[in-house]
DNA sequence: GTCTATAGTGAGATAGAC
DNA sequence: GTCTATCTCACTATAGAC
């Protein structure tokens, strides 16, 4: 059974994602969590401390299902690279509650550790964590010959990493449709690999 | 002279780029603009009016300035579509005062919208109008020649400019510097356009 | 580890004079 | 249009019992 600091940890990123970072009550939150807020200031000392945890979290369970959609991706026999890598990018682009809840508070964090330093380094570290993961599996597609050569991997992954970031964005703004969103990935995939086989 | 709602508009516009929609007090604006809280209700009725306004201020301010770049370009001979496109594209990715403080209130904003009804409309608005600009210089690209056939100027619009919003928010949070920012964008023109003439 | 109760305060908003 | 003064309250954070 779920512990109640991560019962706390779960009902932060829900509220994040429904309200934001700047609407986020700790009392709301011990409420939906069926905890105290003293229980939550006894875990993580302050507010700021509740929003670094929570990162951490949301770090970790994006992390988590994204290796579960790899692992699913090679079970279905679909698993060169270039497959993997379009699969492991459209995933944030996905209306499923864990993903779209993610992701928003995701975007939120993001945008808070631009005026937060300590948020800051911990995002810093999951960034390049998840360009050199997909600058990787550009490499291998290369390899492979499902990718164009003559192009840093480096500069694909971050591009279309910092591409779905702002089409996730838009999404999550109701600025544009999920499966328009989608498509637009698709092709800038095409557009920065090659029409791939 | 520029009237005391302007100030009010401009401290407000400094305040979101120094510390956030998140840390915008009205109090502290009030003070930063020399005049009174109570004046910043009388013309903005609350804090969300004044959020409003503030998006309103920002969107013109980009026009003006777009226009003007892209004037520049044009008395210097240099107006093609294509460097027309790419140097409005990079224009948000530049180290100014007035274009780093407009590019950090937007993504500001931007997030914000997402928990915002009112907002949302605003960006919506202003959103559209950029990804059409830029769409036209891309179909203008694609009749001289400049850029791939075969591909829709809305994708490939709606692409860079999403692209720029992700890149923009890397750069304003430390995650990416700016040099790398503008080489990126550059290769994504060239992924999404070919290698010109 | 967990709760209840409460202290403390920061900041949004309003009233009313000029 | 603009200011001063003030009200109010929602939230963070702490103290202390269990």
């Amino acid at each position: 059974m779920a512990s109640k600091r991560d019962l706390i940890l779960q009902a932060a990123v829900g509220m994040i994602a429904q309200s934001g970072v700047r609407g986020l009550r700790v009392e709301e939150i011990a409420a939906k969590a069926g905890a105290s807020t003293g229980l939550i200031y006894y875990h993580f000392k302050d507010r700021a401390g509740l929003l670094r945890a929570t990162l951490d979290y949301i770090s970790d369970r994006a992390d988590r299902y994204t290796a579960q959609a790899i692992a699913m991706a090679k079970d279905a026999g679909d698993s060169d690279a270039r497959s993997e890598l379009e699969q492991t990018l459209l995933l944030e682009l996905q209306d499923t509650d864990e993903i779209r809840e993610n992701s928003t508070a995701w975007g939120e964090l993001r945008a808070s550790a631009i005026f937060d330093t300590d948020l800051r380094e911990r995002l810093e570290g999951a960034t390049a964590a998840w360009v050199a993961e997909m600058a990787e599996r550009v490499a291998l597609a290369q390899e492979a010959g499902q990718a164009r050569e003559g192009v840093e991997p480096e500069d694909v992954a971050e591009r279309l990493t910092a591409l779905v970031e702002g089409l996730s964005e838009r999404w999550l703004s109701g600025t544009l449709g999920l499966e328009r969103a989608r498509d637009l990935l698709r092709g800038a995939i095409v557009a920065e690999l090659g029409p791939g086989r």
